[in-house]
DNA sequence: GCCAACGTTGGC
DNA sequence: GCCAACGTTGGC
């Protein structure tokens, strides 16, 4: 079992819009490191911090767990989509991005900010606390992860 | 809106 | 393969 924080500007897709759908498709991931995350390490039943980037404040909302391993995210294939890769598409290659399905474990009963999780020694190293950290899906250690539980007041 | 960080693109 | 230009991310 792995431990992941991934990204999500709430004004695209927040934990209010999980927890309306109960599950969905993480699309629209366009960075290789992130995609080689979720293609080659990401399995079913991996718990990951739901990270609202780009909100005020950024910091985490929830935690959600992985129903579905990587299979193909058709919405580089969609023109109509905003993830459309156009340029991959019109050179006739292969689709090379996926997606992961997640379901919604908890929505905290407070959101754990970027300011408190930069403030508590007990998370000294974690990757989303370090400057120009834009890696959407991160490795998260476990301690951290039941750190980051604990401040969202979470009975996990 | 600004800007630092850093990934991607394209000329050579 | 180098590297400058450009685009995107994301905090502030």
């Amino acid at each position: 079992m792995k431990y992941w924080l991934m990204k999500s500007e709430p004004s695209v897709y927040g934990i209010d819009d999980l927890a309306r759908d109960g599950v969905t498709g993480w699309e629209g991931v366009r960075n290789y490191q992130a995609r080689n995350f979720m293609r080659d390490d990401m399995q079913l039943g991996d718990l990951a911090l739901f990270y609202h980037s780009n909100a005020n404040p950024p910091g985490v909302a929830g935690i959600m767990r992985v129903v579905r391993e990587a299979y193909p995210d058709d919405t580089a294939e969609d023109e109509k989509s905003p993830y459309f890769d156009a340029k991959w598409v019109a050179a006739g290659k292969p689709n090379r991005w996926v997606r992961v399905d997640l379901e919604l474990v908890e929505k905290f009963a407070q959101e754990v900010s970027l300011q408190a999780l930069r403030a508590d020694t007990k998370l000294a190293g974690l990757m989303v606390t370090r400057k120009g950290c834009r890696l959407s899906i991160q490795p998260v250690e476990k301690r951290h992860f039941l750190r980051i539980c604990k401040l969202g007041q979470t009975c996990l």
